[in-house]
DNA sequence: TTGTATGCGTTATCAC
DNA sequence: GTGATAACGCATACAA
């Protein structure tokens, strides 16, 4: 049943020729090929629709082609935009992407990690952000140690606990900026929806935000810090907290854009109005954020070009361009109407 | 520099038996091996870190455990979903989740079986809609017939005009089930939003819709058919469309969620009640169609599960199980508020 | 300009 | 119960 698969064998005899030429003219090398030789070989590739084995090619030359993605949630708008951007970069240069979901779990991560090891991947690209566990750290800096053993290039997005590279994002600095934003407005009774806890994302975001409070004298009220996890339910459960206190508040910074739809969602619902009674902003800019009741004022993170980038950073890295540097991308405050400005 | 990587044979010194031995103890295989040398090769891999070379025992065993997924985006709710789906299933059981967005060119979709055939995948999951394109179809042809004879299983969601296993998603049946309830409500100007161009689903979905109107006795008035493309900004640019004829349509069916979600937006915006004024229904049930003003009435599609399916069925069938049947999923109605009961 | 021999890491076959 | 050997498909060092 099974037929044989066609190798450079083949090739070679229909060609006439022997299997390291037909190797040679498949790899353009330096090596003098006669035209005559190299134009049957290639006469004889196409009429057997010859691709070489990209497996066999890996094993002889160290390299897998793949470039593992782990992210916590690819129906996130956030991963996806990411994760399309990196594939657009590297598949177009005969790269495997190689994508995991996570869900956040340690085990889950690590799984993937152990999986990768295996294929050895050339690359590895932790695009969430870290995981705050003990024992998964642990576990992460012997594993690391390992890839970095076997070649493999590990790269973190948002600040990564280990020895890697690091792509910085200035999740942090964004939450500053746009609280600063809030506070020109006029506000200074201000609520915080959190993100998932044990994630470090949160940690910088929520710094950010109690950063532009202390720079401008207010005080940061633990009471008006609320429990979220990053996605539109999360959102939508904190407004219901929210509106509990509503007379103490003017205005809810979320740590990301799908906690701002899903409060603004729920606030509405509750015939709460956004921005007349309260302000809602949030972090991302996601491709919804542009269409909710009303627009969402937020900070732009362009994921999908973040995406392209890592792709051809890695790339860079990967063919020993190791003067390469990752292009950084720039956040951009972008206003819309759930901020009002008070009198 | 490089550290060399760490092989079976390593292994075997340590353990101070032969690579041989090593490789039963790595496979469970049947064959026997003294409980003694088993301990003391499992204890050598573990003080080693050592983990098997997926890619040279996929030369050995011609299996590249790659399992290729084609989206057309992989940022449309809809394909993450189903990506979400597979790899949970599928990376459990030690594949490789290896994806590809197209946006429908042709181009890239040829990109990426090239690639998936030169990387010997095991499996490639054709996860949109199949393209009408003469070109197309005709190398695809040539494409499956090569991807056969080397004994890759390709498998096409929703059904492609090549010789593959297509699963039947009853895309027509889902767009006849939401018409007619449309029309039982009393509806008789019904307008449609179609999909892309040359997509076979597009061509599905609105046979569907033609099919109840006939039923109905209800004349299909093409001037009543807009073009979309299966995106929000298609649902919007149609809306505006639609207004122009709004004395002549009480409904709107359209081809997808996006594109209702994208048209019920434009209509609020351009300050026409949904549904007092026209009704609005979609198809697929995405996770955001239950968050829209109004709440749309749709037709769920359970494409997270299709996905889960999608592994387990591809997973028994690369075992040789080929008996395994496909589990087919279930379509329906979502009834909420887009929908007016007309007297 | 062409070809032969060897090895990448693993496993199946066969011998012991 | 154990191990030497060949082979998977390819690319390189070396020889001619």
């Amino acid at each position: 049943m099974a037929n044989k698969e066609i190798t450079i064998k083949d090739v070679a005899k229909l060609a006439e020729c022997s299997p390291t030429t037909v190797s040679r003219v498949i790899n353009n090398s330096d090596h003098p090929v006669s035209k005559e030789t190299a134009e049957k070989v290639e006469a004889a590739i196409k009429k057997l629709n010859f691709s070489p084995n990209r497996i066999a090619q890996g094993l002889k030359s160290d390299r897998s082609n793949i470039i593992g993605v782990i992210v916590h949630d690819i129906c996130d708008s956030y991963f996806a935009q990411m994760v399309k951007g990196i594939e657009e970069f590297i598949s177009g240069h005969e790269y495997i992407v190689n994508i995991y979901n996570t869900s956040r779990s340690v085990e889950k991560e690590l799984h993937a990690f152990n999986l990768l090891k295996a294929n050895r991947a050339d690359a590895i690209i932790l695009a969430g952000g870290a995981l705050m566990d003990k024992k998964y750290e642990q576990k992460m800096h012997s594993m690391i140690n390992q890839l970095q053993n076997q070649n493999t290039l590990v790269l973190g997005i948002t600040p990564h606990p280990f020895d890697i590279k690091n792509i910085i994002l200035g999740n942090d600095r964004a939450l500053e900026v746009i609280t600063d934003k809030v506070i020109e407005y006029g506000h200074r009774k201000i609520a915080y929806i959190d993100g998932p806890e044990k994630l470090y994302t949160s940690y910088l975001r929520k710094k950010g935000f109690k950063k532009s409070l202390e720079k401008n004298d207010i005080a940061v009220d633990d009471n008006l810090i609320f429990k979220g996890d990053f996605s539109f339910n999360g959102g939508r459960k904190a407004a219901l907290e929210i509106i509990k206190k509503i007379n103490s508040i003017t205005a809810v910074v979320a740590a990301n854009d799908s906690t701002a739809l899903g409060a603004m969602w729920e606030l509405n619902h509750q015939a709460i109005k956004v921005p007349d009674q309260i302000s809602v902003v949030g972090i991302d800019n996601l491709p919804e954020a542009k269409y909710s009741y009303p627009p969402l004022t937020t900070i732009e993170i362009p994921i999908y070009q973040l995406g392209t980038n890592i792709g051809e950073y890695l790339l860079n890295r990967l063919n020993e361009n190791c003067n390469y540097q990752f292009k950084d991308i720039k956040i951009k405050l972008i206003m819309r109407n759930s901020l009002k400005r008070l009198k």
